[in-house]
DNA sequence: ACGATAGGCAAGCAACCGCTTGCCTGACAA
DNA sequence: TTGTCAGGCAAGCGGTTGCTTGCCTATCGT
């Protein structure tokens, strides 16, 4: 199932703090979000920990990756989230009963 | 952290599961809820398992319940899915670049 | 009162998860 | 060629999770 995949992946801090990450700045490789990670998001995560990371979110196919010589650059895709606000119908607002006539 | 809390009750199949069947069918209780996860979705849990998925889920502030006697009955609440599209901004549809002309 | 029904509590267990540790591969620069 | 830098692979561990098992409480019908 995929989508249990993606709710797993979601499911970490720190795996959501790398989407948060390469959402403000696109393209970053793994020693880059290190140590982003580390100096603004206070995160302690190794290198190892945050590549193990980089793999359970791009095989939720939340993260795409470019391989580049020696770097491999990651790219933050909002597109299986998508598939949430599918499922149960999430209105813009939903109106509190009776609190307002 | 609150937002955890809704991403790992959502990262399990019999969880999503039961929110399906909340929100074809409001107000149900957990032996309604368990039947019907067994004829309608092939799940085999058993009442405690259904259970204690509810209290995650209720935990996470996806379920609602209310009292009524002996009978405890489960509403469907999505307004904590809301903070997903709230964090990565999700536009209502993704133009297919290219696509329709 | 008594049984049946709807639900709750808690201990125990196997499986999974996040992380570390140690070592290895491949690309670039000197 | 040798050293350095970016990344990968895999075994092992401690904590968490999903589920079972067993027993208990409360409400309703008769």
């Amino acid at each position: 199932m995929v989508v249990g995949d993606v709710f797993k992946a979601l499911a970490d801090p720190t795996r959501r703090a790398l989407l948060d990450e390469l959402q403000e700045r696109s393209g970053q490789t793994l020693y880059e979000l290190v140590t982003r990670l580390i100096t603004r998001h206070g995160s302690t995560s190794s290198r190892q920990a945050v590549s193990q990371h980089l793999d359970v979110l791009e095989r939720a196919g939340l993260v795409r990756t470019r391989r580049e010589g020696r770097y491999k650059f990651h790219d933050l895709d909002t597109s299986p989230l998508r598939a949430i606000t599918d499922r149960w119908r999430l209105d813009p607002e939903p109106p509190p009963p009776g609190a307002n006539p």
